[in-house]
DNA sequence: CTGCCTGCAAACTCTTTGCACGAAT
DNA sequence: ATTCGTGCAAAGAGTTTGCAGGCAG
């Protein structure tokens, strides 16, 4: 259980296993989507009213350095977060519809051989890789409506 | 002459060519890495000391939306632009350097092809894509200090 | 002249931080 | 007990915006 994990790595990094980071962490993970900050201290607070703005944000770096959760950056202004269940890895990438600005992942298993090869002409070791994809949605633009939206 | 590109943007989407713009321009081109909204106030005011803050803001998105420059996020609270020249095109991934934080561009041709794919079995149309690479520098972590940067 | 553009400064959004209290070990 | 964690509110960084005056067309 991946809560399990989350206590072992506060045990392991001399942290405490407080309430609040509890209660964050079983926020994120009741979460099946991307979420922001915000919505995430919504989500805590559901589960534990004490919980304040200042230890989500203390908590999210917590939590993505143990790869309980993967940053997503869109470059929107704010950023995304997201469980990171089954060991899904990293090879994958983001497609962010420009209609409905929702984001849906997908495999790809290259981007790290990309990385490499890339990285490799500039004398230098790759740590990650992201893609991400901009598109519209084709249903959106004959109906006027998100199909996965609804 | 891009100079010329810019004027005509302007001209035909109605907008002015006010000594502003003209300066803001010419500082941006006149750079040949990735710079800031804040260094691109600095460049332009060494050629138009007039030129404020909110105007560099409210030029740079009709400069990336002409297409003249491009804009590069590396999810690291500030956004980076780029001018692009020769018209390469978007195909290009952006390496990182964790190491001295400087931004490589290498070219990517076969990221639209993946765009494409990818959005496709989503029954999407790409719009845009971008590949960046995190990375340590290799002499660096031999000799101490990064050799492209002196 | 007309109305788009501008500088200024205040506002805004997201995130981080100082401080004194509170709780886990 | 001792030390780390917390909430609150203020600060911070980057960007956007309302307004009155200015300049391009």
């Amino acid at each position: 259980m991946a809560r399990d994990k989350f206590k072992n790595f506060l045990t392991q990094k001399g942290l405490r296993a407080t309430n609040q980071r509890l209660a964050i962490f079983d926020a994120a993970f009741s979460q099946g989507d991307h979420f922001t900050a915000e919505q995430l201290l919504d989500y805590a607070r559901a589960i534990d009213d004490s919980v304040s703005r200042a230890t989500v944000y203390r908590t999210l770096p917590i939590m993505t350095e143990s790869e309980l959760l993967r940053e997503v950056d869109i470059g929107s202004g704010e950023k995304f977060y997201r469980p990171n269940r089954e060991g899904s890895g990293q090879q994958v990438a983001q497609v962010v519809c420009l209609d409905c600005d929702r984001i849906f992942e997908i495999s790809a298993p290259f981007m790290q051989w990309y990385g490499s090869t890339v990285s490799s002409k500039l004398g230098m070791t790759p740590v990650s890789q992201r893609l991400q994809v901009s598109a519209h949605c084709d249903a959106f633009r004959q109906t006027g409506s998100c199909p996965r939206r609804g």
